[in-house]
DNA sequence: TGTACATCAGTGAACGCGCGTTCACTGATGTAC
DNA sequence: TGTACATCAGTGAACGCGCGTTCACTGATGTAC
């Protein structure tokens, strides 16, 4: 639904407590009134936003390998863009002060996320569990500390590129084995 | 400063906008109206609170190896400690939202944090410095995910215990190098 | 096809409350002589 | 040692404003006959 959506975009950019269920309403392009028609509170609109987040970021990297994945999941325009980019980096902090509902979401959506990436040659399956938990983590707590660096930093742009550069090193380690 | 020290705590447990000022000086024993005779603003405070944390966690990891780092940074007690535990990964995206002086406390911070890993065996201080970066974006990304995930449940402690194992084998096998 | 009625998404005003910030004032402390 | 004065951290009331939520109402839509 388009409230659903406008939401999440919205909290993404400025984060849960930082937009009021009237602005976000009037984004959407409604009155604040009818909000309680769709949605039991602010925070249960909150899980649905996560759920959705992952599902529009589901729908962006399917069919994409994982190289591709990495190039653009650690670039500077994934890196502005908050409001359209990963909810696990924009939200993940504000997940874990959220009740349990929400949390439940981004456990599910972060499976979801784990079962389409496509890892090759790894041996098992527990491996290959664990490559990318590994993977996303290493992606999102760089994104996290670039954002959080000045705009144009040059720390910003190191993180990023290091990061980058060490997790495709690896994926073509684990690959070529 | 007594109240930095508490806004640090209380920012990092419930988010930046999810603190009032009123509370704040009220948890640290004062009445809120002596507040702007301190700081010029909230988000003035903020970026003391950052680089207050960051200097925390220096002061609680100065002399420590790697490993010992690592396996107590990705441990059940620290996911439960928002508020105690590391600025960045509580923070990181609240400071991503901020003005830029929280951002450069922010980028300070970190520098400082990089600076207080000791890595063994790296061939030169280009390759150690990447490590540090990938060690700790590697850590907060972990960190970030488990904490947003359910309480007790199963993939929140699964996180922590891969990515433990992961950057210790990775840092074991760059000793062995 | 036309009429009566139920449904319910959306409206807009209002609720009590807390927000960040300002300001006149208090009263303890330190300095000057 | 004692008195007068300046300083300034801290107080507490008040500012306009936006918050999340409630509610009586509107009016378009769909169903029943």
């Amino acid at each position: 639904m388009h409230i659903i959506e406008t939401a999440s975009r919205l909290f993404r950019e400025r984060g849960y407590d930082g937009v009021g269920v009237a602005e976000l309403m009037a984004a959407a392009g409604f009155t604040h009134g009818g909000f309680y028609k769709h949605f039991r509170s602010k925070a249960d609109l909150m899980s649905e936003a996560v759920a959705s987040g992952f599902a529009q970021s589901a729908g962006a990297s399917a069919d994409r390998n994982v190289a591709e994945f990495v190039e653009e999941y650690l670039s500077s325009p994934h890196r502005k863009a908050m409001g359209k980019g990963c909810i696990m980096a924009a939200l993940g902090a504000d997940v874990a002060r959220q009740p349990q509902a929400a949390q439940q979401a981004f456990a599910a959506g972060l499976e979801a996320q784990l079962a389409g990436i496509r890892l090759e040659n790894e041996p098992d399956a527990e491996t290959a569990r664990a490559a990318k938990i590994n993977l996303m983590a290493h992606a999102v707590g760089a994104l996290v500390l670039s954002r959080a660096c000045p705009d144009d930093s040059a720390l910003a742009d190191e993180i990023l590129q290091v990061c980058r550069a060490e997790i495709l090193r690896r994926y073509e380690e684990d690959s070529e084995r």
